[in-house]
DNA sequence: CAAAAATCAGCAACCAGCCAGACAGGACTT
DNA sequence: AAGTCCTGTCTGGCTGGTTGCTGATTTTTG
């Protein structure tokens, strides 16, 4: 499978965009009536499924996953977050509250704001311009999700896997000395969980990424050194 | 791997919902300027890859897909859009106008809805509440898009496809004689190409089914008897 | 601060599942 | 009636899941 041409355009939803909604919008989140700001430790739980869904969340700093649990004990992770993204919007939902279905857990230390769905719901009602500022921060949230749909249907690891480390330069890139690291300690196991294959696998597509000098992992962070050459390793 | 204990929750996200909004929305829609009704054959595209993204669209009959075509040739789909999903939110996204990436085609006969996205900004600061209809529209895409991606996460193919099942009786299902009948023609290609998987495995895996009871297939169109026993098919 | 515990990375052997490619017959379209 | 698209089946071959073990690294705890 090869990259579609228009690779680049996809990243039109990168992180300057939300940046500028996200941070208007902590302003006004923040002046709401039960509004909240949360610290959350690395691997601390945020919902838990059951929990009645009755806050909109904020993501201000750090990345948070969302994940199913299995009976089996199994984990798959649906969403990784990163900055200025909404969550928890099942709570936004028509008036009859229901319960969440997904663990949201801190994924790094996370810096994020909250506030009861009423309240926001008021606020949009007092002022347009809130709701066309949540609009466009889910629309990009939609348009995250649907990378993530494509990067799942390659058919071949090696690609989801390539696919799933240029998604995580887009949303949590930093420029390093030589290419772009991935702020995320990242265990071989979560990338497995994330894009539906196992520890295994990953340990060993990643060790031949390295040796081809694609990457350079350092205590569980991710160096990709040239992502347009990466994005050309597809066949 | 097993389903979640949780999984009839995630129905949550139900066409009822969202038909209660998406109905206040189509005429809401209706009265802006530059609004239109499209009727949109089987097979004929909506939007192609490189199309200004300046219109938002609703579905109102039928469902859409959205695809991503590759060089090679290969295509896969992003989403299958039911009923009152909005779509072309990129457009939606801040002023500086991009262009679509995904290729949206009427994968049934469509009847949709759509606006000038700057008639719906000017529609959202005039009266809140369609912020608030188009807020929770877009909840529910994002609700089924993490829905998918449970999906795709599935290791075997098998209950890949029987989880992409269930989506299909959620979203497209229809009370049968015996069972839910997905009311789309679906061919053995257009599942592959959803779930990522190919012609042929769909084919097997679909004559497994069969044989084992589970379902008919009458004239592409997909009848589960009982899709609780389906559910547990997972072993 | 060091010891103990837990988590993580790497390697190997085995084998099932799925893909590729090819072909024939059936169903639908026009 | 011809052509296109779709389904069904087969063979071989390889990817990637599974299991099990070892040493390294990180975190917790006394």
């Amino acid at each position: 499978m090869s990259f579609p041409q228009t690779a680049s355009s996809s990243q039109a939803s990168g992180k300057v965009t939300d940046a500028i909604t996200g941070g208007t919008l902590t302003t006004i989140i923040r002046c709401l009536a039960g509004s909240s700001l949360d610290l959350v430790e690395r691997g601390k739980t945020i919902f838990l499924p059951g929990d009645p869904a009755e806050r909109v969340y904020l993501l201000r700093c750090g990345a948070v996953r969302l994940s199913r649990v299995y009976e089996s004990g199994e984990e798959i992770t649906v969403a990784l977050l990163r900055e200025n993204s909404l969550f928890g919007v099942l709570s936004l939902l028509t008036g009859h509250h229901s319960d969440r279905f997904y663990h949201a857990v801190a994924f790094t230390r996370v810096e994020m704001i909250s506030a009861p769905a009423a309240s926001v719901r008021q606020a949009i009602e007092a002022d347009a311009r809130v709701g066309l500022m949540m609009l466009q921060g889910l629309s990009c949230r939609v348009l995250q999700t649907e990378t993530m749909i494509e990067t799942l249907t390659h058919r071949d690891m090696s690609s989801r896997l390539v696919s799933f480390l240029l998604v995580l330069c887009r949303d949590f890139g930093i420029p390093a000395d030589q290419g772009i690291t991935i702020d995320l300690r990242l265990s071989h196991q979560a990338i497995a969980e994330a894009i539906g294959s196992t520890r295994v696998t990953i340990t060993r597509l990643l060790g031949d990424l390295r040796s081809e000098g694609m990457l350079r992992i350092d205590r569980k962070k991710i160096t990709i050194f040239d992502p347009v050459a990466l994005s050309r390793r597809f066949s």
